[in-house]
RNA sequence: GCCUGGUUAGCUCAACGGUAGAGCAGCUGUUUUGUAAACAGCAGGUUGGGGGUUCAAAUCCCUUACCAGGCUCCA
């Protein structure tokens, strides 16, 4: 009963932000979007027919460009030009102009197919050497080289494509942004300018999509992050090195919190490592050589190279090997909240999703080969935990497998297999579903890979377990055996909660800022209906802080509805009211963060309420998450 | 790192060759309020930094730092 009163309205917008609580652009994000339904083909084939379209309206103003790619994609299209003048975003409503005029020419799409001469010849005369360039790739591959044909525009291309251009609805589509690209997605080729499209069935789909974007942006932990003042990039400090502020600094401690005693209850031991290390040690696991480029230059003192550390595992490393181990210590879990430097580069940090300084939910199992599989399990299990408890459904799981390349790849195909065959069971008895990719893994093993999308639909690999076999001959680790002979153990590196960066950048659009009590910077804010009541919430002010809760009470001289307009602003999960009511009965009025209904109840039932709450570390921010203590 | 665009008060934005302005936040008063913005006043800016063009630059040009969207990379 209590519960339908506090959480019938959850799911319901939010009036500060004006988005609902638990938003999820998952429609448009989906990873496999191969499917043969009937209308996701005819979508497909609109999409597709207007980067032909868009191609066709930049030949008509830059009638030099050369054509790349153009093909659909989740969302609408996109077409690469290597363009002798630039085209910028201005350009995009010209060119929406010329594509509608085609379209609305009504021009057939048609298909035929060429010899390889005779397309090459075709191209070159048109000064398509890019696309000459992909139809003899295609060729010497045995494929058909098919061309489609509208209007006056011929492109190589596979199709498929509507069969007349007024099929489309010439206002289904928007250009939407322009941005450089490289020719084969290789940046040592050619720089090429892409264009952008949204394109839906019909207008009422695409201003759905563009409505929704922007409620998901109003959750861009960006943009969250400032407004309710979690962590603060400063110029004076540098590009990716995020500082964090008071708030952010509880998100931070509270998840840490909760990880050390899951570790502690999983038997993990915690360790802590420097943050700056000899050269040597890079070398020695074999880093350096692939991974220099993204270390921070390295500091020279008594002539000898120092690097920020870009990983934590040679240090757990050496912390096994810094005594004999035997059989019988084994697993031994080594876990630390380390802090890493990568130098990632300039284009690629964004927000706290990718940063130069980060804090990883790191830990290093080493342990005897039968134990390998009931460790990795464990860790799979743990991290299909915390996903559940975090309610993150967003995701999508790879198995990164190795590939036949011996420079991204150490040698052993056995050994690749063992590790391979375990690490794809443990998905398969743990349940949860994977794609495989081959070519993805660590040089030293296989990894299972959680791969997030933002709310703005930007893909991360949110944390990463890897079964390592390698590593331990590098480092020269041993264990001896039951036989009384020396064995080496393999490896575990897991991070099921990724950086602490990452994840709570996650956490805040997932959240929409509003966190649960347990990890909320402030979990109460008392507000008193006028300064009468002072001395009554100053009291509560005392016992909930002494009761080590973030309270605070708010005793401006802002009006009473001000005041709770302040509280919902900043997303705080707990309102106390206090009033005359309250005072004469010493109860408080229980508002809850996005609910009107409220409850009044005696003061020391509140406090046992907020402690369980804190304890169980209850999702309150989700509208099925049950209160505890029988308030149904 | 590359391509394109951007940077004006703490925040969100305006002014687009001719005296930098608003709302919110802040501060000071008044107000003491029962569920999402009381009222008034004050303060706040060498328009990211540097250089140039011009009688005159937030506005045009160069350069640098940073940001955004992509691309590349991602132990």
């Amino acid at each position: 009963m209590v519960k339908s009163i506090f959480y019938s309205k959850l799911n319901n917008p939010d009036k500060t932000s004006k988005i609902p609580l638990i938003f999820d652009l998952r429609i448009y994000f989906m990873h496999n979007c191969e499917s043969h339904d009937h209308a996701e083909l005819e979508l497909h084939k609109i999409r597709h027919s207007l980067a032909h379209i868009l191609a066709q309206a930049v030949l008509e103003v830059r009638p030099k460009a050369e054509l790349g790619f153009g093909p659909a994609i989740e969302t609408g299209f996109f077409y690469d030009f290597l363009l002798e003048e630039p085209l910028t975003s201005e350009d995009l409503k010209d060119l929406e102009k010329r594509m509608k005029k085609i379209i609305r020419s009504g021009q057939k799409f048609e298909c035929s197919t060429k010899s390889e001469t005779d397309a090459k010849t075709m191209l070159l005369e048109m000064g398509q050497k890019l696309k000459a360039e992909y139809a003899e790739e295609l060729s010497s591959k045995g494929l058909e080289l098919s061309f489609y044909q509208n209007g006056n525009f011929i492109d190589l291309c596979e199709g498929p494509h509507v069969e007349k251009s007024s099929q489309i609805a010439d206002n289904c589509f928007v250009l939407d942004s322009i941005a450089g690209s490289y020719w084969r997605g290789d940046s040592s080729k050619q720089v090429l300018t892409r264009i952008y499209g949204l394109a839906f069935l019909n207008r009422e789909q695409l201003d759905q999509f563009l409505t929704e974007r922007k409620l998901a942006q109003e959750r861009d932990h960006r943009k969250l992050g400032k407004e309710l003042e979690i962590y603060h990039m400063d110029d004076e400090i540098g590009q990716g090195l995020p500082l964090w502020l008071p708030n952010g600094t509880v998100l931070r401690e509270e998840l840490e919190t909760y990880a050390k005693e899951i570790e502690f209850q999983a038997g993990y031991v915690r360790v802590a490592t420097p943050h700056i290390t000899k050269e040597n040690l890079y070398y020695r696991s074999g880093h350096l050589p692939y991974y220099k480029e993204t270390m921070y230059s390295p500091i020279e003192i008594d002539g000898e190279n120092y690097y920020l550390k870009p990983m934590n595992c040679p240090h757990h490393h050496k912390i096994y090997g810094s005594r004999p181990r035997s059989y019988r210590e084994l697993p031994l879990r080594l876990a630390e909240y380390g802090t890493c430097y990568r130098y990632e580069s300039s284009g690629a940090l964004s927000g706290l999703l990718r940063v130069r300084a980060l804090s990883m939910n790191d830990a290093h199992i080493y342990c005897r080969e039968d134990q390998v599989k009931d460790e990795f399990n464990a860790v799979l299990q743990m991290h299909k935990n915390y996903y559940e408890k975090f309610r993150i459904s967003r995701y999508w799981v790879r198995l990164s497998l190795h590939a036949a390349d011996k420079n991204k790849f150490i040698d052993g195909e056995d050994r690749w297999q063992f590790a391979e065959n375990i690490v794809r069971s443990c998905l398969e008895e743990v349940g949860i579903e994977f794609k495989s990719e081959a070519g993805e893994a660590a040089f030293y093993g296989p990894k299972v890979d959680f791969q997030i999308r933002n709310v703005i639909g930007r893909e991360e690999t949110a944390s990463t377990n890897q079964l390592d076999f390698a590593i331990a001959s590098r480092f020269d680790l041993k264990y001896t055996g039951e036989d009384g002979k020396e064995h080496e153990p393999f490896i575990i590196h897991r991070a099921p909660l990724g950086t602490h960066e990452r994840f709570l950048a996650f956490l805040i659009e997932h959240f929409g800022g509003a966190f649960p009590t347990w990890m909320a910077p402030v979990q109460v804010r008392l507000v008193p209906v006028s300064e009468a009541f002072l001395g009554y919430a100053q009291e509560i002010s005392l016992i909930l802080h002494k009761e080590g809760f973030r309270v605070v009470l708010d005793d401006s001289s802002d009006s009473f509805s001000k005041k709770i307009r302040n509280a919902v602003t900043k997303k705080i999960p707990n309102i106390f009211v206090i009033g005359d009511n309250e005072v004469q009965n010493r109860t408080v009025t229980w508002r809850r963060y996005c609910v009107k209904d409220q409850i009044t109840m005696p003061l020391s039932r509140i406090i046992n309420l907020l402690k369980q709450m804190r304890s169980d570390r209850t999702m309150d921010n989700f509208a099925d998450e049950v209160l505890p203590m029988g308030l149904e």
